[in-house]
DNA sequence: TAATGTAGAGTTTTT
DNA sequence: CTCTACATTA
């Protein structure tokens, strides 16, 4: 097949494999992802129906690219029926259409971590823990982890090692919260995400129909990034290919990063044990990066024990050894990265969005950003609060979620007094207190909180009754509306835009802004199911809005700016220059790591995967000081550093380069020393365009007052545009705006930033 | 019930 | 240092 000729040999031969199982080892840069569509693509080609196939990912962004090259590749119409997911939002879906099976209804809601502590901490108060000693949030890790070795509560309690740990760590009861959190969430018909994988091994191990359903369903199943699945996910899977055995599984042990949530590299490293025929394929190609970058990464992993057999090399130029910085402190690290860029920038005429700051705590970029920030440098930073964990989309989403599931009692405390409504902690507390003694969900005393003797005054139970009637209205409302006007009747009604909409503080504009976002995605998702055919009512947005992330979201309007992220954020990216920073002992590798012999390991995955980032040129800094928590602390170079070979590394800044490590308190005049803030080391960029990208205020529209018809104005995400027509009185004055390249656009002045040019 | 003050904790993160 | 969560006060 022609389609094929793009391909080098092992490309093909992965490619061509089509029945039995098959492990794909895949490189750093070795072209996986086109491998893995490239072979779905000729299975359809070979005559294997889409509708037989599953593909699972692990963001539902991979999956959406990967459907849309199918798509273009064998058409939309045989595309279409290709299953292809996250291993979440797939069974998920399977475990909506079984719910009767398992005693949940179909619109089960599901919980996020948030919601998942909250839950663990109510009956924490239940059963009158210290939660300073079974903290939340180890209570939680304990029951995932449990959950992902498919260790239920009666498992947990029985399983003496797991006593044992809990036992030395004098948090014997445990198994005790675990048991109460299943059935508060059963109750509450929620299933948190690892429920989601429990439950579909519970269905395919315990109901031999379904088995069968789906064995003869998904005839040929591929899986991406096998290298970060866990056990619950690899039993998954081993039920459902026991039929056919048409399992590939594509991935690189070397970049195996998610042990610490619960990821198990061995599935990786023993899928021949599980799979004795299984075929190997190897691609060990770089496409990506220089020679100097491929052959330093191969020798850093290298000093891992834990791994497959594999020779990433590359055809590419030689390019330029590693470059490392090293400075006096955490700001000066960050002004010499600044430093380098600008003085990068000058050289390559390359767009900012060709450089990538990487660190492996959040916390780092503070001095960093504040580097950039002095030298106008636009950034971006990723990561941090996602869209859907603030508490405005919270908010809403809250009120979507009971008005579907009223048992949704995490849901039910974040909105029964939010905006507020006279119901305070009290009353809820004794509701919540009558609804475990009586066995009954939050909404049942809700709505009848006489009947289960509740001690409350008049006012307060007529508060609570109106609450449950505008709830009760809400349900008509979504039977009735299309998902977008649902969700636009319940922001006002519930007086949640009223809310926000009267909070003028910076923070409660943006806010606002938020719940805008999120109803016009709203609006966005409706309009797509129109087009498609498919229902457009409220439940069917929200099946899909609890498994989203940010990174799901297209942000096209942030081109030009330098990125900032943890290695963990970076993984799958590439970018021309990466500085991978903060290459110190107890930051990277972390502290928390350097007893044990796996962890050890693991962040020295995290440090390849850092380094095969870069595509032209990788540099690594340290610094010999850092603030941490205000205090100044010393640092020692990382031994990171170290496994580097000498031969690909470069110390630009340093007279002495045959010795590594000199004792810094003797020669501290061989680190990098930046002038005082106020005299910069180099002139300000004459031609950038002053932007402080992070702060909301950055772009500033221009007075609703000044956009008329045939003005030209800008817009921060659409461009440069023109006004057509304006229709509407201050303040809901709407605009409709020619953008050139995209289009029409329908934008309210009071929300969509406009300057006029 | 709402607002204000203080103690304490603070890898990595998608679903 | 900075954010969050909880407790105390008005």
């Amino acid at each position: 097949m022609e389609f094929l000729e793009s391909l080098n040999e092992a490309q093909k031969k992965a490619v061509e494999h089509i029945n039995g199982p098959a492990i794909i080892i895949a490189g750093a840069g070795s072209g996986k992802t086109r491998v893995l569509t490239f072979k779905i693509a000729y299975l359809i080609k070979n005559g294997i129906d889409p509708f037989n196939i599953l593909s699972l990912t692990f963001t539902n962004k991979a999956a959406r690219e990967m459907k849309q090259r199918i798509s273009s590749s064998v058409g939309e119409q045989q595309a279409k029926s290709l299953w292809m997911g996250t291993f979440h939002s797939v069974f998920a879906k399977i475990l909506r259409i079984e719910h009767q099976k398992i005693g949940f209804p179909s619109n089960f809601t599901i919980y996020d971590t948030d919601d998942s502590k909250s839950l663990i901490k109510t009956i924490l108060k239940d059963m009158n823990l210290d939660a300073k000693v079974y903290k939340p949030g180890l209570v939680y890790n304990r029951i995932s982890s449990a959950k992902n070795n498919l260790l239920s509560a009666n498992d947990y309690a029985k399983n003496s090692s797991i006593v044992a740990e809990d036992t030395r760590s004098s948090k014997p009861l445990i198994y005790e919260i675990y048991k109460k959190y299943q059935s508060k969430l059963l109750r509450a018909g929620a299933m948190d995400f690892d429920d989601l994988l429990f439950r579909t091994n519970e269905l395919l191990r315990d109901d031999p129909q379904s088995l069968h359903k789906y064995q003869n369903k998904f005839k040929y199943i591929l899986v991406d990034e096998f290298q970060d699945t866990n056990f619950s996910q690899f039993t998954i899977l081993k039920r459902l290919a026991a039929l056919f055995e048409n399992i590939t599984v594509v991935g690189d042990d070397a970049q195996s990063i998610y042990a610490f949530r619960g990821a198990n590299i061995q599935n990786i490293l023993n899928f021949k044990k599980t799979y004795p025929d299984a075929e190997i394929f190897r691609l060990e190609q770089n496409y990506r990066s220089t020679k100097n970058i491929v052959n330093a990464a191969n020798s850093v992993i290298s000093k891992n024990k834990e791994q497959l057999k594999k020779t990433v090399w590359t055809q590419n130029d030689e390019g330029e050894k590693i470059r490392v910085f090293r400075t006096n402190s955490d700001q000066e690290e960050g002004m010499a990265i600044a430093n380098e860029i600008f003085r990068l920038n000058n050289e390559t005429h390359l767009d900012f969005e060709s450089y990538a700051i990487l660190y492996r705590t959040n916390a780092q970029s503070r001095a960093l950003e504040e580097a950039l920030r002095k030298s106008d440098i636009p950034y971006r930073i990723y990561g941090g609060l996602s869209f859907y964990q603030r508490k405005e989309i919270k908010d809403l989403l809250g009120y979507f979620r009971v008005t579907l599931n009223p048992n949704d009692e995490e849901a039910i405390k974040r909105v029964i007094n939010f905006p507020v409504r006279g119901i305070g902690k009290t009353t809820i507390d004794k509701m919540v207190l009558a609804a475990t003694e009586n066995e009954v969900g939050l909404w049942e005393v809700l709505t009848d909180p006489v009947n289960y003797n509740v001690k409350l005054n008049g006012p307060t139970i007529s508060k609570i009754k109106s609450f449950a009637d505008l709830i009760k209205s809400f349900r008509i409302v979504i039977e009735k509306d299309t998902a977008y006007d649902s969700g636009q009747k319940i922001a006002a009604s519930s007086g949640l835009l009223k809310e926000y909409y009267s909070d003028k503080s910076a923070e409660g504009l943006s806010r606002y802004e938020n719940i805008q976002e999120l109803l016009a995605g709203l609006k966005e998702f409706s309009e797509d199911q129109k087009e498609q055919g498919l229902a457009d009512k409220l439940p069917d947005f929200m099946n899909e809005v609890a498994l989203l992330s940010d990174q799901d979201s297209s942000d096209d309007d942030e081109k030009e700016k330098v990125t900032l992220m943890t290695i963990h954020a970076a993984k799958g990216l590439e970018f021309p220059y990466v500085f991978v920073t903060g290459l110190e002992e107890n930051l990277f590798p972390s502290q928390l790591s350097i007893n044990s012999r796996a962890d050890l390991e693991e962040e020295r995955r995290l440090f390849y995967v850092a380094i095969t980032r870069a595509e032209k040129r990788a540099h690594i800094s340290y610094a010999l000081t850092r603030f941490k928590w205000g205090n100044l602390i010393y640092c020692e170079p990382s031994r990171f550093i170290e496994d580097i070979e000498e031969e690909f590394l470069d110390y630009p800044y340093l007279e002495t380069q045959t010795k590594k490590f000199q004792d810094f308190t003797l020669k501290p005049k061989q680190t990098l020393t930046f002038p005082s803030k106020t005299n910069k080391p180099y002139s300000p960029p004459r031609n950038l365009k002053k932007l402080s990208n992070t702060s909301p205020q950055a772009f500033e529209g221009s007075p609703a007052e000044e956009i008329i018809t045939g003005v030209e104005v800008e817009h921060q995400r659409f461009g440069k545009g023109k006004v057509l027509q304006v229709e509407g009185q201050i303040p809901n004055k709407k605009a409709t705006v020619f953008f050139q390249g995209i289009g029409q656009k329908q934008l309210l002045l009071k929300f969509a930033k406009l300057k006029v040019l």
